[in-house]
RNA sequence: CGGAUUGUAGUUCAGCCUGGUAGAACGCUUCGUUCGGGACGAAGAGGUCGCUGGUUCGAGUCCAGUCAAUCCGACCA
């Protein structure tokens, strides 16, 4: 086994390990936070650049904000001072200074400054000053930011104290545009999501209670992990005129009268890595979808006599060349040659571990044969995860292979969601009985799996409670409702007609 | 931030109870044999025992404090 510890029995301890052995981050010094290695952060880029790209075509740009706003700036909207009552890195002093040998903080600032936890107080007196009529609207932005939130227990790019995300805000003249706004960005997280990262997801409202601060509405997509805990995996706000009229974004309108701006965020962050790594790694480590893989295709020299040495170069460079016009997801293949000084064993199961999609080992039987012996991590382990391929046939199939194995990790994925999310518990009794049992690796066929309960939910605000007594959460109200009444499975009262997704979750 | 556990070589850990010259395995380096599913042999390098203080002739070991990590909780925009 490549790991020190399976799903099954350590699943927690799994997911480290999974980072570890594929080289894809590491904690810092610096309490809370991660080193990004190339491996994990390459992921990171492609991400951006999938993502990047689509908010491009629906009119956003990129612009960039501080990352100190002034504490006063958090008093201003009301409830965001509420839901902003927590840990953050707060910056009091502007110099240091030499006592006794000792640096010391100097110099205390009039007025403390935050690092940014999230940047609509400052966005939004931006948005202020850019607004002033209707034909002003309406404002697309996004940037793309470390954001800092003093997490009390960090993990690797599922929760640390300071992360890479996209934060996207925009100012409308009217609601229904800014809810078609929040929408359409939800619609992308979606997309992207289910087709670059193969992570199929729920797309919902939150309840009322679970809103970002000084939302009016909050909508979510929701993934299922590999111990049946949700994700939330992107958020899009609808924040209606709460921040337009706090930090006053007003608009002269088509009729000649002034008016609030509606205002809308979004953001997805590197935790997106770490939901990709709970929904598609396995015991012997990563398993990357192809579209986001730093490198598609690995090449691995596999080298027995020196005497072979140039040959087999010189084949591999030949096969690189040929792939090289592979456009698979329409893009450029991403292609590594491995010329380390490494045995090719060693090679092979680092590559194995990072979970690179394909992985060709290229000796002098293949040079001379005009083959590569062609490996698809999904696929190792099985009879087929080792074929002997003809270099004109491997260049014709090259994208196409790359694409069925972003399919087949989806589809894989899709399945432990449909197969996890129960829709047949219909009392309080039965969900009680349910989630009395604690999450763990979800097994195939295991009748004592818990994941997802999709039923009905009373709306009563005061769930906390029972849930908490549960461990759960409710994830979202999909959109997808049925329009039934039944009884609420968390409370037992009859007569609930809210449909949601209880889960536990990260 | 509360509870539990753990900090000794790059990694995983033994040594601590009962104080007295710093250990193993893996990894790394070199040489040889190997190499297409996780090689073998030989030699070698590598540690102010998390940090600070205390007790002691003497502390990796005992005591106090502190920092960090892991798990459970609280929190998680």
């Amino acid at each position: 086994m490549a790991l020190k510890n399976t799903r099954e029995a350590n699943y927690p301890e799994w997911y480290q390990n999974v980072i570890a052995a594929a080289d894809m981050a590491e904690n810092s010094v610096s309490p809370g936070c991660m080193v990004i290695k190339s491996w994990g952060y390459g992921m990171w880029e492609k991400i951006r650049d999938i993502f990047d790209e689509k908010f491009k075509e629906t009119g956003h740009e990129n612009c960039y904000f501080p990352m100190f706003i002034p504490l006063s700036f958090f008093q201003k909207e009301a409830e965001h001072v509420e839901g902003f009552a927590k840990e953050m890195a707060v910056v009091t002093h502007s110099r240091l200074g030499a006592e006794e040998g000792k640096l010391v903080p100097q110099s205390p600032l009039d007025e403390p400054l935050i690092v940014r936890p999230t940047s609509e107080t400052i966005i939004a007196d931006s948005f202020a000053k850019w607004i002033k009529s209707y034909r002003d609207l309406p404002v697309l932005v996004n940037q793309w930011a470390n954001v800092v939130r003093w997490e009390m227990r960090p993990r690797l790019f599922l929760r640390t104290r300071e992360f890479l995300w996209q934060e996207g805000h925009t100012a409308h003249a009217t609601a229904a545009e800014a809810e078609a706004e929040t929408k359409q960005m939800l619609e992308i997280y979606r997309d992207v999501a289910e087709n670059a990262l193969a992570l199929p997801v729920i797309v919902g409202r939150k309840p009322e209670y679970d809103k970002f601060p000084g939302a009016v509405d909050t909508y979510c997509i929701e993934a299922m992990m590999q111990d049946g805990k949700a994700l939330q995996a992107g958020t899009s706000h609808f924040l209606g005129q709460n921040f337009a009229r706090s930090a006053n974004i007003s608009f002269i309108n088509s009729e000649g009268k002034p008016e609030f701006a509606y205002t809308t965020s979004w953001g997805v962050s590197t935790r997106l890595i770490g939901g990709i790594i709970m929904t598609h790694a396995d015991d012997e480590g990563m398993v990357v979808p192809p579209r986001i893989a730093p490198y598609q295709v690995v090449l691995v020299p596999v080298v027995k006599n020196e005497a072979d040495r140039e040959k087999i170069s010189a084949y591999i460079e030949k096969v690189r060349a040929l792939l090289k016009s592979a456009t698979p997801f329409g893009e450029k293949i991403r292609i590594k040659i491995d010329n380390r000084n490494k045995s090719s064993v060693d090679k092979f199961w680092e590559w194995t571990r990072k979970g690179a999609p394909i992985i060709c080992e290229i000796g002098i039987r293949d040079a001379d044969g005009g083959n590569v012996m062609l490996r698809e991590r999904l696929k190792l382990g099985t009879p087929e995860g080792k074929e002997i391929v003809a270099l004109d046939e491997l260049a014709a199939q090259i994208a196409g292979r790359l694409e069925n194995i972003q399919r087949e990790m989806f589809a894989r994925a899709e399945k432990r969601l449909q197969s996890n999310l129960r829709t047949d518990i219909a009392t309080h009794e039965e969900f009680n009985r349910y989630f009395a049992n604690a999450s763990k690796f979800l097994k195939e066929g295991d009748n004592n799996n818990v994941a997802f309960v999709r039923g009905k939910w009373s709306g009563d605000p005061n769930s906390d409670e029972l849930l908490k007594a549960l461990k759960i959460t409710i994830r979202c109200i999909p959109f997808d409702q049925s329009g039934t009444t039944g009884e609420c499975l968390l409370t037992g009262k009859p007569g609930a007609t809210i449909d949601v997704i209880y889960a536990r979750s990260y």
